[in-house]
DNA sequence: ATGGTGACCTGACCGC
DNA sequence: TGCGGTCAGGTCACCA
């Protein structure tokens, strides 16, 4: 689930609620995710309660800062936040998952709660400035700013041999474009996805940029949509899924041309593209 | 510096 | 029903 709309439809959620709020203590009943999870945590807020003072999304990890550190939070392929609120904790609706690796325990008797079946995601924690943490320091543009440009991709593009789908998926050139955006940007772009960058004109630069924004902003708005089963996670994909173009339609008709979509493979991801369309 | 590959994990699904 | 194989929305660490 957690692609960059993902994260942030969940960043918007928690901020609403959570800003202002503070974390009395923390349940790790798991420490074994990407890294382990540091010992402090489990500790520090019944010394320092942590009142969170700001929630925001830096590429796709959420920095949920308090007072003495940030909490930096990655949801890996399979991780998921749910805020389970008090009614459900006192009807006892409250099993804990096999996957429901860490609680968060709010002073207001709601729990956040952290659960990743994979356990590819991440929590740390930083007393400095999280951007200059290691996981941080060297990510580029965010894909909806103005700084992700097309004279910047070109000028990232221009001398690399690496193929343009690969380019963009690497979030030292600009983050937040996973698999299945990277391959509908493409298709949208008209550019093929096995292209090596520095064949790029600034022209094609131009359009691969404005439809990374466009894809990346649809699906935040769809992702809004999701939202709503926030307190209420299903778990479900969101409602981009009906929109996509390419993605996951191997042998199916293009939109646009109705010949057939291929699939390949490019660095170990699938990869889905219209030849006559992409060029 | 750049590019290619494996690694980390569990669960879902498919064909036999 | 069970078993083995394959795939999955991410990204870091390592190698050449």
């Amino acid at each position: 689930m957690p692609e960059l709309p993902e994260v942030e439809t969940v960043c918007r959620g928690l901020k609403n609620e959570l800003v202002g709020e503070t974390i009395s203590s923390i349940l790790v009943r798991e420490h074994r995710l990407r890294w382990r999870i540091p010992e402090i945590l489990s500790t520090l807020p019944l010394v320092h309660p942590l009142k969170i003072r700001e929630i925001t999304r830096r590429a796709k990890y959420l920095l949920i800062s308090t007072q003495k550190g940030t909490l930096i939070i990655h949801l890996g392929m399979s991780g998921r936040i749910s805020l389970i609120p008090q009614s459900s904790i006192r009807k006892q609706n409250l099993a804990v998952g096999k996957h429901d690796h860490v609680d968060f325990n709010l002073k207001n008797g709601k729990i956040l709660r952290y659960t990743d079946p994979r356990r590819f995601g991440a929590i740390l924690w930083t007393e400095q400035d999280p951007y200059i943490h290691k996981l941080l320091n060297k990510l580029g543009p965010e894909p909806l700013s103005k700084e992700f440009s097309a004279h910047y991709l070109f000028q990232r593009a221009h001398h690399r041999k690496t193929m343009i789908k690969q380019l963009i998926m690497n979030a030292n050139v600009v983050v937040g474009v996973g698999n299945i955006y990277a391959n509908e940007a493409l298709f949208a772009a008209n550019i093929l996805p096995t292209r090596r960058s520095h064949t790029l004109s600034l022209m094609e630069c131009q359009r691969l940029t404005d439809k990374i924004k466009v894809v990346l902003e649809k699906a935040i708005k769809a992702g809004g949509t999701t939202l709503k089963d926030f307190a209420n996670p299903k778990g479900k994909p969101g409602y981009f899924v009906q929109k996509l173009s390419v993605y996951g339609k191997e042998g199916e008709l293009c939109p646009s041309c109705n010949k057939q979509i291929l699939a390949i493979r490019i660095g170990l991801r699938s990869t889905f593209y219209c030849k006559f369309c992409q060029v």
